[in-house]
DNA sequence: ACTACATATGAATAAATGCTCATATGTAGG
DNA sequence: CCTACATATGAGCATTTATTCATATGTAGT
């Protein structure tokens, strides 16, 4: 009855007070921290890294991206979008085909930083 | 029976044979990708976000972090859990607590250049 | 208008993911 | 040794995700 408990997840001396406070003040807002996980979502994908990794060297269009995957045009196409979605690639119609490219030298950079992170 | 269909997905004029040999050549091994990946699914989520900010402050126990996120122990040990899997928080033990940071400065810099693309 | 073909998309399915709840491990103090 | 407590982990469940299959859209050539 003194003060209720469902909160008091860790109500002893481990709480760290000044710590927390620090930790919560440098905090970037819910929003963008979603918006971050969003997008490294889209990284997050061996398909859509090989995607990207193909785009690095030139436009190519979808059978383009198709063959050197080795993978179904639907299969491309649906990665496509949600890297469009994400303004990862960017592309341009001519007649019936759709050459992709990277939308920004940004997403080079962290494919290129991501992996030489993972080669130490 | 001239020759097999199966992964003749375009066999027209719309492949670019040159360009795919490009993509090809320049491409990143399998491996390299699967686990760049795999790198980047640990950044594709809010909690894990949160875990990382809240750790680039300053080193917080558990118990800490479970209260700067409002969440349960049980969730940010399972995610404290992936995050050591994947080298990007340590710790040290100090009696009955853990003490988390982050591992590697590489981390703080994938957070921080994260958040300065999405604002643009 | 009709056909062929490059691309896009909706529905369905199998696999992965993040949380909760229950329980286990490990350390400090009595 | 026993209890308390910080942390870790396994199982279960709801949600998300990546692919496939079927179908739609849109453009070019006849």
């Amino acid at each position: 009855m003194d003060h209720p408990l469902e909160d008091d997840v860790c109500q002893t001396r481990c709480l760290h007070r000044e710590s927390v406070d620090a930790a919560l003040a440098a905090m970037p807002p819910e929003k963008e921290l979603r918006d971050l996980a969003e997008f490294y979502k889209l990284f997050a994908d061996p398909t859509r890294l090989r995607i990207l990794s193909a785009l690095g060297s030139c436009e190519l269009c979808v059978c383009d991206l198709a063959e050197t995957l080795k993978m179904s045009h639907s299969a491309v196409s649906h990665q496509l979008r949600l890297l469009r979605a994400g303004k990862l690639v960017k592309y341009r119609r001519q007649g019936k085909m759709a050459f992709y490219s990277l939308d920004d030298h940004h997403v080079e950079t962290v494919v290129t930083q991501g992996l030489a992170h993972i080669r130490e």
